[in-house]
DNA sequence: GTGTATTTGTTCGTATGTATC
DNA sequence: CGATACATACGAACAAATACA
């Protein structure tokens, strides 16, 4: 869970949830993880800090994101 | 209520009035306190009075600041 | 993508009372 | 007596990050 009192961004709790879940495999290699909003509701966030979170994972090289398709875990 | 006419400095007194209501449970661990505009507003004190006040907390180690974020009860 | 609101961070200036030199 | 220093308190303004609509 994201946690308001973490000196933390928020977005950066998302990014990291999300890219735990890469790790760990919860979310396979080439599968898409969560829209926008889904983000949104799963952890009770704006959309705009749900989008700040997925470009930190673009940034990170995680993942990539395909223009009205989605947005899909990298292959190792 | 702060009192003008104390030999108390205002923002001891706001820090006292705060450091209160954390201990009685009127603000819960994790929880926010009130924005120091919000603190002028209650008090009737200047920001500087308030952010006095906050810091005044902060060296007592019940309440940590997140910077952009807000001021938050330590946990026991 | 844009705009707005909120919150803390920072820096000025001014005034007052107290204490010190 | 005058001059200085310090702490308190207020006011205003702006910056920067965060978050939301």
């Amino acid at each position: 869970m994201v946690d308001p009192m973490s000196p933390t961004p928020l977005y950066v709790q998302v990014a990291d949830l999300l890219a735990a879940e890469i790790k760990s495999g919860g979310i396979a290699s080439g599968a898409a993880i969560p829209s926008e909003s889904r983000l949104q509701q799963e952890h009770g966030v704006s959309r705009g800090t749900a989008r700040r979170a997925v470009a930190l994972l673009v940034e990170r090289g995680l993942v990539v994101t395909v223009p009205q398709r989605g947005t899909y875990v990298k292959p190792a």
